[in-house]
DNA sequence: CTTCATGTAACAATAATAGTTACGAATTCG
DNA sequence: CGAATTCGTAACTATTATTGTTACATGAAG
């Protein structure tokens, strides 16, 4: 698929497409072409691609809204707030990644085919 | 303490604390009066506040950065999406509050005053 | 009744994200 | 080769969310 077409899929530019795609092309997890036939394609199967590979792939959207807002807060209260919290946010943290590790494009894909099979039953 | 001496402590504005607080203050955490010796106080022991009350209290900062966009999209793709990965973040949205639950700024304080003891025994 | 403090609305400033335009570089097709 | 196509990227604009500010009303203490 070109930029162009994806940007309609999602009902966004182009550029904006390209721009994400960047961080997955660097990452390995697809591949562009230029010119006529040009455009974007998986670089290995689904079944090889994690959702783990995507999230660290895309960069730095770190997971929680709510964390650390500075590395060495110079506030005694702020240093306290993060050594407590910090841990538990960590466990979660751990427990999505593992999560996202085990999940596929492939498993996705599956999802997406069971629903379609199920919305042709529901409509006859 | 008042909205102007917390906004000194927070580096910020005492309107953008009063904003702040009053969320607190409507889930009955913090107390405040007017007029002379006005301010804010806590409205029961530090032991008997969670994190989680606070969380609560604060309300939609939602936990995760990612997530569904929108409630109900039309995007059957994104659907999937949702699905494969709503669990996945309940649980560890789940573990995450438990923990929140378990500690109260009783904890915190307690976090505080062991720092400041090892603070004073460094410098002498 | 004066002073101090919160309560809140309205507006401005700031920052982050998304969208747009423009143009260069690489590839394919005739 | 030359035209058409498509990515790559920089620069700029638009939009949105958050934060900060000003202004003024309300209530409490002395």
């Amino acid at each position: 698929m070109t930029s162009e077409d994806l940007a309609f899929c999602l009902d966004t530019n182009a550029v904006v497409v390209r721009r994400t795609m960047a961080g997955l092309r660097d990452a390995g997890i697809v591949q562009s072409g230029r010119g006529h036939g040009g455009g974007w394609h998986f670089a290995r199967p689904l079944a090889d691609i994690s959702l783990l590979d995507i999230y660290n792939a895309l960069g730095e959207p770190i997971v929680f809204q709510i964390g650390p807002a500075t590395e060495m807060p110079g506030c005694a209260v702020e240093q306290s707030v993060n050594r407590v919290i910090g841990d538990a946010l960590k466990d979660a943290e751990a427990i999505l990644m593992a999560r996202f590790a085990a999940t596929t494009l492939a498993d996705l894909a599956a999802d997406f085919r069971m629903a379609a099979q199920h919305c042709r039953a529901d409509t006859g």
